[in-house]
DNA sequence: TGACAGGGGGTGT
DNA sequence: ACACCCCCTGTC
């Protein structure tokens, strides 16, 4: 059966105060927190958990649309995917943008940005494929896993394996993806977890840093891996990931050459405060814009 | 057009 | 510092 014969449901508008720039709403979904939205023309449709949804902006703002029969609880799952109980206005206006000129000019940019709240488990696994991956190459690894190893799901898109399906896999069924020696790593934290039931949903709940130092022990997983999951999987705010990208764009702006990864880190969380998480991304955000 | 070297949004040794 | 696996890029 193919993806043209599911029903989807008529568009409707999201209950959620979001009137994202046409940049801004593309940006949420495909600037590197996410990597399984497709842009489908007028609309973009992604996958996440066992969810697919499709998203489109209009004049009158954000709607959304589902398969048939769609249901309450799935609108709740697509509100907390959007991080709807923050208030990034709220979240803008305590960052120190009134002695930062980069920043405000960034945030004023990019006002409206969101940082998504994906599901944990999921985000660990998408971002343990990424290392020096650019975002496309991620997001087609991302999808053959799926398509290899998760279900089919309502939609006709494929949910991502879940870790107990990775382990099933194997290793070398995942080098099938394309994803290199990441599948090793990949395989291993599948092993770990198995062996340590309810250990997502504990480091989940924990405070960022303690959450960081237990996810840095996993394979593969290192300090910019762990901040982009408890930023983009947890809702840790604080999280500030430093990449050779924002590693560079820091140095420039905030005349730290020379400086090393996790004093730049230091740097950041330091300097943007408990909110860090969403400087870090509209800086990066705005510094790609410029840059190409 | 094809072959080939170089290197990447990171981590582990 | 360098390998790791794959794939994209620039270059001849």
């Amino acid at each position: 059966m193919g993806k043209s014969a599911v029903a989807w449901s008529r568009w409707s508008s999201l209950d959620l105060d979001w009137h994202p720039s046409e940049a801004v709403f593309n940006e949420t979904l495909s600037g590197g927190q996410a990597f399984r939205w497709r842009n489908e023309g007028d609309y973009w449709e992604g996958v996440w958990a066992s969810y697919s949804v499709r998203l489109r902006l209009t004049i009158k703002g954000v709607e959304w649309s589902a398969p048939k029969p769609s249901n309450h609880s799935r609108l709740a799952a697509l509100k907390r995917y959007l991080s709807a109980d923050i208030d990034f206005n709220e979240i803008t206006d305590a960052l120190p943008w009134r002695s930062d000129s980069n920043l405000e000019q960034a945030l004023k940019q990019w006002s409206g940005l969101r940082i998504l709240r994906q599901p944990f488990g999921e985000t660990l696994l998408c971002f343990l494929c990424s290392s020096t991956k650019r975002i496309e190459q991620i997001s087609e690894i991302c999808e053959r896993m799926a398509v290899s190893h998760g279900e089919l799901i309502a939609g006709g898109r494929h949910r991502l394996p879940t870790w107990d399906e990775i382990y099933e896999a194997g290793e070398s069924a995942l080098r099938g993806t394309g994803m290199g020696y990441r599948a090793r790593y990949i395989w291993q934290t599948s092993a770990f977890l198995k062996t340590h039931s309810g250990w997502l949903e504990e480091v989940e709940s924990l405070q960022y840093e303690h959450a960081k130092s237990r996810l840095v022990e996993l394979p593969g997983v290192g300090e910019k891996i762990a901040d982009c999951v408890l930023l983009f999987g947890a809702g840790k705010l604080e999280a500030f990931p430093v990449d050779t990208w924002i590693l560079k764009t820091m140095a420039k702006l905030y005349d730290l050459e020379g400086w090393k990864p996790h004093q730049v880190a230091h740097f950041g969380r330091a300097h943007f405060g408990r909110f860090a998480g969403y400087a870090q991304q509209v800086l990066f955000t705005e510094m790609r814009r410029r840059e190409g």
